[in-house]
DNA sequence: TAGTGGTCTAGACCACTCG
DNA sequence: GAGTGGTCTAGACCACTAT
C-alpha cells in the first residue's frame, strides 16, 4: 500500500473509532506531516482524499475537521428546510447574504424561461445545519409575480411567504442534480476556496394553475447531504 | 488572480472556444507544465480542479481528456440504459465484469432489509457511453426470488429479464444519490485511480405485490452523469 | 523503450484567522 | 504575532501504457 493509502487508513480508523469525534479538529497540515515523518504536499493528497470520500471538510483558512452525518433531502417533498433539518434532530439556521432585482440574463433567464427583457429578483441566502454553512441558495422570482416581496422578512421559509401572501402553491416541480465545482460566490459564502466540489442542485417549480413560478439554485457542501427519493410517497 | 487561475481559465476557454474539442487529448503534464513556465504540481492542481468541474477526465494512466456532455438520467423512469443513452443519441454497451453468489453482508444485507443467512446473487457490469466507461453497477438480488438467473445473458437489460422470464414490475423504487469516491473494485472497473471523486447512486426496487425485489449501487463517473427528475411526469 | 500519470521529498512565501 | 491553509518551486522514482 502507498504512503497515502496508510495515512489515510490510520486517520479513517481514528475517524470511525470515534478517536476524532465529528466536528472535532484534525491536527495542522504541519502537525501531520511531523507526526507521519513526510512532507505537507503528501498530508494534503491524504486530507483531499479523505474530503473527496466525504469522511472531512475544510472550513476557509481555519482547518480540517470531522464530518458530522449527512442530511436526507428530498427536493420532491413540500418540507422547508428548517423543518427538514428539524426532523433529524439537527438545528437549522438561515442568513440572508443579498438580495438584488435585475434583468434576466444567463441560466436565470434560462431556467424560468424568459426572455432577458424580464425583471426577477434573485435572493441569495445561506443556510447551517449545527452552525456549519453547508448550503448556499439562490431563489429567482419573476417580479411580476411577487410584488412587494422584498418588504418581507427573507431569511424565513419562502415556501410559506408563496402560500400565505400571494395564494401560490407548488404543484409541480423538476430539478437536476450534478457535482461541479464551487463558483466564487459561493466559495465565499460557505467559506470553501475557488474550486472546491460542490453538489448543485437546480429546481424550477410550476404554481397551481402551471405557469412556471421560481426557481431555484442550491449548492450544497458535497458531504453534508445526501438525496433521497420514493417513488411510493 | 493566482497562477493556477490564470492557467485555468486559458484552458477553459480553449475547451468552451471548441480549440480543444469533445474526448480530446490535453498535452502531457510535462508539456504543459513547459508551456506554461510553471511546475508539475501546479499544473496537477489546475487539472485536477477543471476535473472538478467536470470539464476534463483522466483515463488510467493515459492522459487527461475534455468531457463530452453529461447525460440526463431520470432514476424514477422504468427506461433502461441502453434506451435512455440512445435516446440522447449517444452510443451504449455493457459489459459483465463478475457475477457471484454470496450471503448477505454489509451493505448489501442492509439494502435488501434480509438478515445475514440469505443467499444472493451480485451482479457487476460497467457501462459505457460512446466507448467510454462511465459507470460501474452492481444488482444485488434475492437468490429465492430469480431461480436460474445465472444462465442467461446478464450483458442485456435486466429489466427485461426481470419482466419476461419472471414476470417481476418494478412498481416502486427508493433511491439515494450522494457525492463520495470510489472504492477500489470501483476505480479499477472504471480506469480511475482510487479516492476520486464518483457520484454513488443506491436504488432499491419493489415489485408489483410490494416485496422487496433486489437493489443496485452504480457509481457513476462524476462527469458523466446529470439527475433530472419531474415531479410531473 | 519512451512516455504517461501517481506518488513523494524539502523546502518557500502569501493571505487570512485568532487570540 | 503566531499559526493556519493556499499556492508555488525544482526536482525524484515508480507503475503502467502504448508502440
Amino acid at each position: 500500500m502507498t504512503r497515502l493509502g496508510q495515512i489515510k487508513s490510520i486517520i479513517k480508523d481514528r475517524i470511525s473509532s470515534g478517536t476524532l469525534g465529528r466536528r472535532s479538529k484534525l491536527p495542522s497540515e504541519r502537525e501531520l506531516s511531523e507526526l507521519f515523518n513526510t512532507t505537507r504536499i503528501t498530508i494534503k493528497d491524504v486530507l483531499v482524499s479523505l474530503e473527496t470520500e466525504g469522511l472531512i471538510y475544510r472550513e476557509g483558512r481555519k482547518g480540517w475537521y470531522v464530518s458530522p452525518p449527512r442530511i436526507c433531502y428530498n427536493p420532491l417533498s413540500r418540507s422547508h428546510f428548517e423543518k427538514m433539518v428539524q426532523e433529524q434532530h439537527r438545528q437549522a439556521r438561515t442568513e440572508l447574504v443579498t438580495v438584488r432585482t435585475d434583468i434576466a440574463y444567463g441560466e436565470y433567464a434560462q431556467a424560468l424561461e424568459i426572455d432577458s427583457l424580464s425583471s426577477i429578483h434573485i435572493i441569495e441566502r445561506v443556510r447551517f445545519i449545527d452552525d456549519r454553512a453547508v448550503l448556499l441558495v439562490e431563489n429567482c422570482l419573476k417580479s411580476e409575480l411577487f410584488p412587494n416581496i422584498l418588504e418581507f422578512d427573507l431569511a424565513t421559509s419562502l415556501t410559506h411567504l408563496f402560500s400565505n401572501t400571494y395564494g401560490y402553491q407548488t404543484k409541480r416541480s423538476k430539478f437536476e442534480v450534478f457535482p461541479t465545482s464551487a463558483p466564487k460566490h459561493v466559495a465565499k459564502a460557505l467559506g470553501l476556496s475557488e474550486g472546491q466540489p460542490i453538489l448543485k442542485i437546480c429546481r424550477v417549480n410550476y404554481k397551481q394553475d402551471g405557469e412556471l413560478m421560481d426557481c431555484e439554485f442550491e449548492y450544497w457542501r458535497p458531504d453534508a447531504v445526501m438525496i433521497k427519493i420514493d417513488s411510493g410517497e
